[in-house]
DNA sequence: TTTCTATTTAGAAATTTTTCTAAATAGATA
DNA sequence: TATCTATTTAGAAAAATTTCTAAATAGAAA
């Protein structure tokens, strides 16, 4: 995760608008993918090269049961 | 020369480290050249795409005679 | 001016990146 | 579990970028 890779990661101009949807608000890759005429292939790329640069965390939603406790 | 061209210009390892090179000295095409392991067309090319983006510029020590006034 | 050296241009080859299709996997819902 | 939807992976095609060679141009020096 070194400078080249980061800014590498950050010289396409798909990943960079990904970031800025993501700015303030979680999205699944489907709803990113409605932003853009690109395959979801494509934009599961673009994605695994920002994770891979580590500018993009995953958070799961689970299929979790919420429980009052 | 927007963001995005600025961008890709310095999206290049050969083009960053160019700059680098030209941080406190000016240089010759040919003498940046002897940096790197590439034909002088190919520095030529990288030099176009950092000029096309506004992040160098071209001084010409033309024949210039210096005259005392 | 003529010649020598440096740089750029044109066009092709090589490499890298982006994109797609099809198939596989993962996750969610009935 | 069985099925439906979402996402990822694999591999090929398309597009863009980098690099080269050869030729042209520009600049400097004799």
């Amino acid at each position: 995760m070194g400078f080249p890779e980061t800014f590498k990661a950050l010289s396409d101009p798909v990943r960079r608008e990904i970031l800025i949807l993501l700015k303030d608000k979680k999205l699944s890759a489907g709803d990113i993918g409605k932003h853009f005429d690109m395959t979801g292939a494509t934009i599961s790329y673009h994605l695994s090269q920002l994770k891979k640069a580590g500018l993009l965390f995953e958070t799961k939603y689970k299929n979790l049961h919420l429980l009052r406790n």
